[in-house]
RNA sequence: CGCGGGAUGGAGCAGUCUGGUAGCUCGUCGGGCUCAUAACCCGAAGGUCAUAGGUUCAAAUCCUAUUCCCGCAACCA
C-alpha cells in the first residue's frame, strides 16, 4: 500500500540578500506540488527555511553594525513576508539558528566523528586578511591578488575536520544507477555520476578564529561546523529527528528535495554520504530545477535587474500572486531554465487565465442568468466532456508523479480549451430559442468542467480557483477538496448565480476593465 | 581536444532516447459567432528542423566534423 505521508522540502535560502523571484520560483513550485499531493489525500509536510551561518553573514552584519543573529532575524522575516505574499503554505520555516537544529548539527557531527568518518587534518589555503577568509586560486586576479583588496593572500595552514566522502563514492554511484528516479530530471544523473568520479574528502569545519558565526564543534571549542553539515541536516531536523521520533518515523524518508540545479552536487553526493554514514534512510528523489532569467539575462545585483514578487505585484497592481505563480510554473518546463519578461508575462496570463479560463466561466454563468434566471434544474452532463474531465484528472496525477508541473497545467488548459470549443459548437444562445433542455445541459456541462478545472488548478492559482469555486455556487473553501471528491461533489440545483454574483475571476492585465477597476 | 546545455516558420517552445507525412502557444491575415473579460471558434500564410558529410528504402531524430549562443569564477536560486 502506498504511504500516506508526503514530505517535501525546498532548499534553505542564504539570508545574505533579500528574497527575489528566483527564490520564489522554487518555493512556488514546491508549494504547488505540496498542495497537489494534499488533494490526493496525502498527509503532507512541507519544509522551507533559511541558512544563516557563515562568514558572509558575519561580515554583512558587521558592516551594518549589528549582531549576526539580529541580521538573520531581520532577513529571515523578509523571506517569511515574501512567502506569505506568494501564498506559500509551508508547515515549518526552519532556521539553521533554531535551537533544535543546532542540537541536530552537533549530534550529527559527533556521530560521524565517533564512527570515524570525520577526521582531523591540516589544510593549506590562501588567506586574505582583508576578506578574513580563504580564497580559492580561481578567485584571484591575474597577479595572484585578492580582487577586492589587491593584496597577495598569505599561505596559511589550518587544522580542520574532514569528512571521508571518498569512502561513499561507489555506494552513491550504485544508488543513482539503481534508482532512475532518484535524480530528477533524469538527464541530470549523468552529470552527477561524472562529478562523482573525482570527488575527494571535504572539509567540514572552520577555525572559530576565521569564522565565529557558526555552530561549535562540541568536542573542540576551536572549531566551528562548516556549511555542509550545518545546512543539509535541516531536512532531518525539520521533522524532528532527535526531538520527535514519532514524527520523524512518520515523514522520513523525504519524498523529494526540490533544489536549484547549482546545488544538486551537494544534495546528491554530500548529503547522501552523510545519511549513509549516519545510517539514515535516503530521500526518494531530488529534483533540480532551472533558473529564471530576466529578459534572457541572468539576474544579478550588479546589473540591477533583480525583481521580486513584491515588485511584480506592485507593477501590475495585483491583489494576489496567482498570476505570477501561474506564469512561473508555465514559462518553462519545470526542470529547465525559464525566462521572465513583462511582455511574456502579460501575454501568457491574459491568454490562459483571462481569455480561456476566466472568460469561459463568465460567458457560461451569464447565459445561465440570461436564459434560466441563474438556476440549475436539470443536471445532465455531456458524456464526452465528463470522460475528458476524468482523463484530465488522471493525466494531471501522472504528471505530478514525476513533478512535471508545467505539463500537468497544460493538460488542464487543454480541457478548458475543449470546453470553449464545446460552447461554440453547441451554441447555447441559439438553443435558448429552440431547445431549452439541451441548452441547460450544455451550460451545466461547462460548469462541471469549470469545477474540475478550478480544483485541478487550485495548487497553482489558489485565489482564482476559490473565486471560480464560489461562483459555481459552492460554499466554503476549495482548499479542502480532494481529487477523489470530484465525482461526488456536484453543483447544486437551484439558484447558482445572479447578475450581481458574476464577476471576472481574473482581469486582463492592461485591459480597459482592469483600468476602470483601478480608478 | 576541460565539462555541460542549446540552435526547429516573426517570438517562445515540444518532438530527438524508441528514425517513417514537422506540432503547440503567442503574433499576422481571412472567415464565423454574438453568450462573454476587444472574448470565443474555424481556416490560411509562414520552417530545405544551425552547417557539411555519412548510415538507411526513409533522418529534426542515429554517426562524424564544423560554426554560433549560454552556464560551469564573482554580488547571484
Amino acid at each position: 500500500m502506498e504511504k500516506e505521508t508526503f514530505y517535501i522540502t525546498t532548499a534553505i535560502d542564504y539570508v545574505n540578500g533579500l528574497p527575489h523571484i528566483g527564490h520564489a520560483y522554487e518555493k512556488i513550485a514546491t508549494d504547488v506540488i505540496a498542495r497537489h499531493f494534499k488533494q490526493r489525500g496525502k498527509d503532507v509536510f512541507f519544509l522551507t527555511g533559511s541558512d544563516e551561518h557563515g562568514i558572509k553573514i558575519q561580515k554583512t552584519a558587521a558592516e551594518n553594525g549589528i549582531q549576526p543573529k539580529e541580521h538573520c532575524d531581520n532577513t529571515s522575516n523578509e523571506f517569511k513576508k515574501a512567502w506569505k505574499k506568494a501564498d506559500i503554505d509551508y508547515d515549518r520555516y526552519i532556521r539553521t539558528t533554531d535551537a533544535d537544529h543546532e542540537k541536530v548539527v552537533q549530534w550529527a557531527f559527533e556521530e560521524l566523528l565517533k564512527k570515524g568518518d570525520i577526521y582531523k587534518s591540516s589544510y593549506t589555503g590562501l588567506y586574505c586578511a582583508g576578506c578574513e577568509c580563504f580564497l580559492s586560486p580561481r578567485e584571484l586576479d591575474e597577479n595572484g591578488c585578492c580582487p577586492i583588496h589587491q593584496k597577495k593572500p598569505e599561505e596559511v595552514k589550518e587544522e580542520n575536520y574532514f569528512f571521508k566522502l571518498s569512502k561513499y563514492k561507489d555506494a552513491i554511484a550504485e544508488h543513482i544507477k539503481k534508482n532512475p528516479n532518484f535524480i530528477l530530471p533524469q538527464s541530470r544523473a549523468n552529470e552527477i555520476l561524472n562529478q562523482l568520479k573525482d570527488i575527494e574528502d571535504i572539509s567540514v569545519s572552520r577555525s572559530k578564529e576565521s569564522v565565529s558565526w557558526s555552530i561549535d564543534v562540541p568536542s573542540d571549542s576551536e572549531q566551528g561546523i562548516y556549511v555542509w553539515i550545518d545546512a543539509l541536516t535541516n531536512y532531518i531536523t525539520g521533522v524532528g529527528v532527535l526531538d520527535d521520533k514519532e514524527k520523524f518515523n512518520k515523514y522520513w524518508p523525504c519524498d523529494v528535495h526540490v533544489i536549484g540545479k547549482d546545488i544538486l552536487k551537494f544534495h546528491s553526493i554530500y548529503w547522501i554520504a552523510f545519511l549513509m554514514a549516519l545510517g539514515i534512510e535516503l530521500p526518494k528523489s531530488i529534483f533540480a530545477h532551472g533558473w529564471i532569467t530576466i529578459d534572457e539575462t541572468k539576474m544579478s545585483k550588479s546589473l540591477g535587474n533583480v525583481i521580486s514578487i513584491d515588485t511584480l505585484m506592485q507593477t501590475f497592481e495585483l491583489q494576489d500572486a496567482d498570476a505570477i505563480r501561474y506564469f512561473l510554473m508555465t514559462t518553462a518546463s519545470f526542470g529547465k531554465d525559464g525566462n521572465y519578461s513583462d511582455e511574456e508575462f502579460k501575454s501568457k496570463v491574459n491568454a490562459d487565465l483571462a481569455n480561456n479560463l476566466g472568460n469561459l466561466l463568465n460567458r457560461t454563468l451569464s447565459m445561465l442568468v440570461k436564459y434560466f434566471d441563474g438556476k440549475i434544474s436539470n443536471r445532465t452532463m455531456d458524456a464526452d466532456l465528463l470522460k475528458l474531465c476524468n482523463e484530465t484528472v488522471s493525466d494531471v496525477e501522472r504528471k505530478f508523479d514525476y513533478y512535471e508541473v508545467t505539463e500537468a497545467i497544460e493538460k488542464v488548459i487543454t480541457l478548458v480549451d475543449a470546453a470553449n470549443k464545446y460552447v461554440n459548437d453547441k451554441a447555447p444562445w441559439s438553443l435558448a430559442k429552440t431547445d431549452l433542455n439541451e441548452c441547460e445541459k450544455v451550460l451545466y456541462s461547462v460548469l462541471e468542467v469549470m469545477k474540475y478545472a478550478s480544483v485541478l488548478l487550485y495548487p497553482v492559482i489558489p485565489n482564482i480557483a476559490q473565486k471560480i469555486y464560489t461562483q459555481l455556487g459552492f460554499e466554503g473553501e476549495i482548499k479542502g477538496i480532494k481529487l477523489a471528491d470530484l465525482k461526488t461533489l456536484t453543483i447544486k440545483e437551484g439558484q447558482i448565480a445572479t447578475k450581481d454574483t458574476i464577476s471576472p475571476v481574473f482581469l486582463r492585465l492592461d485591459s480597459e476593465i482592469a483600468k476602470d477597476k483601478k480608478k
